[in-house]
DNA sequence: CGGACGTGTTGCTCATAGCGCAACAGACTA
DNA sequence: TAGTCTGTTGCGCTATGAGCAACACGTCCG
């Protein structure tokens, strides 16, 4: 990070930082805090007026920080949370089961996931961070739809002889109950899946902690053992990040 | 607001708004969404790295939204909140008091008044909104002194024949133990003020909440019933904003 | 294990976007 | 009403931003 920046946005970004300190600001004001041209200071602001994140404030010509700041904030926050909380817990759950946990959040009807930790015995395996996966065929997805974080498409695709295209036959109100999801062989063929729910502060699902591996190590038989420490996991998370019952 | 742009900041701005919404992305996720090339996308990135909006996630080449938008947020939070939620309160002391009331955030060593109401008695009186106000000689002032918020000039100005001009005669520690400031014609002859300080949500003295009127009004007689009904309303601006005892 | 591939990062060059100047419009005050 | 101050806009110039291409590094697969 030596001079690879990009001067307009420094500057945009030190007005931030002023409007942070001071409050509500003058444009000939933060020029002369910027040492630039007050027109300049005024189309930086222009700028980040339009994106949000500055506004007028009551009086005229002051300019404040906006409510912009305040919405990627949220993200953010709830972004830094659950990596950071969930780590332990995913790497304590690798460990004990021995395969590869990820956490996936909703996004835009598909289970994104945000974080994996391999198992011991994973010797390559795929990597599944930022990697996009279909609610109705993975684990974690089917843990989003059964809890209403994610809706199941109009058409859902085939990815093997084994995937559930039909919303009935993915038994999500059994899902709420037992707590934790499966996919056997619904993604991939010979990729078996378990899932359970992570809650946040106020209660709603969130996101799904899943443990995945291969059909010959992660057995149908295994799934219920497996499924009871992802819940119990997912429990420990949603208390790290807010949710207390 | 119309090309009144700057199109560099319309971008970076842009970036903040897909992490917001992706989570941590790619370089060239970033490029394919900007319609820009790579190395666009990664000097904007850069600039926003080193401004603290943005951070690389733990995997490599993962860019996500960073800490420094939390603190604007929260630096924005602060000001929208503090003159919305304070309102209520200084309407119902203007009432009970009589006198013109004002909440003042330390700026630079000066008392900076950000709002105002004014009391049923006060036939014209000052426009105390948007002026600086020194700071060892008005009661907001001396609270932001007393609490740490603000700093004694090095060589105070005298205004009239009472004002202090003396640290040690300021009485900061007596004004810290007892809850409120007073001044007796110290800004201006024939000028009396209390007040008392508000808290954010760590805990830190932000602003003070202030009662002032003429001195044949505001006796030096009422000044300590006038001051514990300051700090009561201080309290409820201060819970009002986030800061919890 | 080595090669292929993909992605992040850096150096260079060019042209256009950003910047500063100057003028205009509006608000306020004596 | 004239002067002053500040926000906003148009114009022209050049420095900065953008894109190309190469390099460095990590991952994956045969």
């Amino acid at each position: 990070m030596s001079n690879t920046s990009v001067q307009s946005v420094d500057r945009a970004i030190a007005i931030l930082e002023i409007l942070a300190r001071e409050g509500a600001t003058r444009v000939t004001d933060l020029a002369v805090q910027l040492d630039v041209h007050k027109s300049t200071a005024f189309r930086l602001l222009a700028a980040l007026e339009q994106g949000g994140l500055v506004e007028q404030s009551g009086d005229r010509g002051r300019y404040r920080l906006g409510f912009g700041v305040v919405r990627l904030a949220g993200a953010a926050t709830a972004q830094l949370d659950l990596s950071k909380e969930s780590r332990p817990v995913c790497l304590r759950l690798a460990e004990a089961v021995g395969e590869t946990v990820n956490i996936a959040v909703p996004q835009d009807g598909d289970a994104v996931n945000i974080s994996q930790v391999r198992g011991p015995a994973a010797i390559s395996g795929h990597n599944w961070v930022g990697q996009r996966t279909p609610s109705h065929a993975t684990s974690s997805g089917k843990v989003l739809l059964a809890f209403g974080a994610l809706r199941l498409p109009a058409e859902p695709a085939r990815y093997t002889p084994s995937t559930l295209t039909e919303a009935g036959r993915l038994r999500l109100a059994e899902i709420r109950e037992r707590g934790w999801a499966t996919t056997v062989e619904e993604l991939e063929v010979g990729l078996n899946a378990v899932a359970a729910p992570i809650r946040g502060s106020d209660g709603s699902v969130v996101a799904a902690v899943s443990v995945s591996g291969p059909s010959y190590r992660l057995t149908p038989e295994r799934l219920p053992e497996v499924g009871a420490l992802l819940a119990e996991g997912a429990r420990e998370i949603s208390q790290r990040i807010g949710y207390y019952r």
